[in-house]
DNA sequence: GGCAATGACACACATAGGTTAAACAACGGC
DNA sequence: GCCGTTGTTTAACCTATGTGTGTCATTGCC
């Protein structure tokens, strides 16, 4: 993983309880695999001025809405989502602060799945199409949003191999993993351990799942000693090397490494 | 779906056996959804000059590798997949001709799937940089990438939906559904029914089942009178209406619709 | 012609995971 | 303090799907 310190340093700033640092939470995303220059953050940062605040349970937008808007998570948790007539639901991916939410909105006309805030929730909004004429203005801007495409591209394949082919044991050892280092990102106060603001319901919809086997599985892990559950749903990892042999957890795909483009021999190359 | 003459065109230049019509197949895919210009076309022929033969069973790159290069799929059928440890296999998707494969490349150090023929398949090959430096020289054609990047994270998103929480009976009647409509924009020969060159054993690994339930579930299908199975692996659907109940299937995930970026107005906002 | 390999098909049986229902704990409103 | 709501936990039962095994048809090889 990249420049600990650098996330370090973004968590200080955030510290006294303010959802925005100095930097806006796309830059500070970005700025962990990629050194920004003093223009670019503030090109990023020009984003970031209309704010959204959500309560729990809200939706931001519905399956099949005309959006014209991309937003970033400030702060809290979300999940992407769609439910078939019965009332069945899928979780395609839970969204964590620093997420793009409707990324490729101006390729698509509306769109195919709803959003919804699983916590209190702050984002920031701007036109789609900023991302794509920053893109054009600032070309490590435009390396950068293709690179959190393509990131976001792989988790969602692990998220197939993860439902398709894992047993509900390893299904839910692989997420918890997942989450950890994801939020260890952006997040330094998670060591092992994270608040995991999730009903066993939503955790089932992700994984595919039912609520009752979530739970069924959960005390497993919980009485194999591999997990720990306080209350405030805060979770703790007891054992990293076992949970992950047994989810097969390979970090790789989740892409924590500065972002490949930006090399200086390829931007020779880009031109 | 836009422009069925066109595509009945660009087959009536294929219909001598020849892999390559006089349009690159990058060319032709994106020409179904986005009128080229003469320079917009060459500048993709471009990148068609590097031909591969696989054959049926070989693996175009393996999880892991280190690779450089994109691909466009001009003939034959192929899958991207994953396997555990044990040997558990799970197919993120199909690929069709006109289909791009390592897409992302340029973002991404190592691959995390493989790639295999399904059938014995050419491809073309050029560097994934030129996905990046020929969007920068033709905006269009930036679009155009992003629109395809789009359209294959909706494909993926549906098939976490599929395999999460449809069960057998619908996953199956889903996965005929979406090919049928992917294969009508390429290939006019299929109006109801197609070739489909893969074993159920193959589908199961697609669909997160095993080789027996496809089996099964295939047999329901046909005793119910909703499709067909002919020898040579021909696949006809003979209750669309039926099928596409059950399955619950709704192509507008497919975007199987013009680029939206590039509308008059749009085009003028991005400059 | 025989033989090995592959894939479709079928059956019996085992089990992971779904369903239903109910008890219980935590919490906020009043 | 009581009460409704929400989420967790557990048990009992059921079913969709996996596993193991075997047959049969087709194909290609020698």
């Amino acid at each position: 993983m990249l420049s600990r310190q650098k996330v370090l340093k973004f968590q200080k700033a955030e510290t006294d309880q303010k959802d925005e640092s100095e930097l806006g939470p796309l830059a500070r995303t970005i700025g962990v695999f990629l050194d920004l220059t003093e223009e670019e953050i503030s090109a990023l940062d020009a984003l970031n001025r209309q704010k959204i605040h959500l309560a729990a349970q809200q939706d931001l937008y519905l399956e099949g809405d005309a959006i014209d808007r991309t937003y970033v998570l400030l702060h809290g948790w979300m999940c992407r989502h769609r439910t078939l007539e019965d009332g069945r639901r899928q979780i395609m991916s839970f969204v964590l602060p620093g997420d793009l939410l409707n990324h490729f909105g101006a390729y698509q006309p509306t769109t195919i799945h709803t959003v919804t805030a699983l916590t209190d929730a702050v984002l920031a909004s701007f036109s789609c199409h900023d991302i794509v004429s920053l893109s054009r203005a600032y070309p490590r801007l435009g390396a950068a949003f293709a690179w959190l495409g393509a990131r976001k591209y792989s988790l969602l394949e692990e998220h197939v191999v993860r439902i398709g082919r894992r047993n509900a044991y390893e299904r839910i050892a692989h997420m918890l993993l997942e989450l950890l280092h994801c939020l260890n990102v952006v997040d330094d106060s998670c060591e092992d351990g994270y608040e995991l603001p999730v009903t066993q319901e939503i955790l089932g919809d992700a994984l595919g799942l039912s609520l009752v086997h979530v739970n069924r599985t959960l005390r497993r892990l919980r009485k194999e000693g591999l997990i720990q559950m306080d209350s405030n749903r805060r979770i703790v990892i007891l054992d990293m090397d076992a949970l992950t042999e047994i989810a097969e957890f390979s970090p790789d795909y989740l892409q924590h490494r500065s972002i490949p483009i930006l090399t200086e021999e390829n931007l020779q190359k880009v031109g």
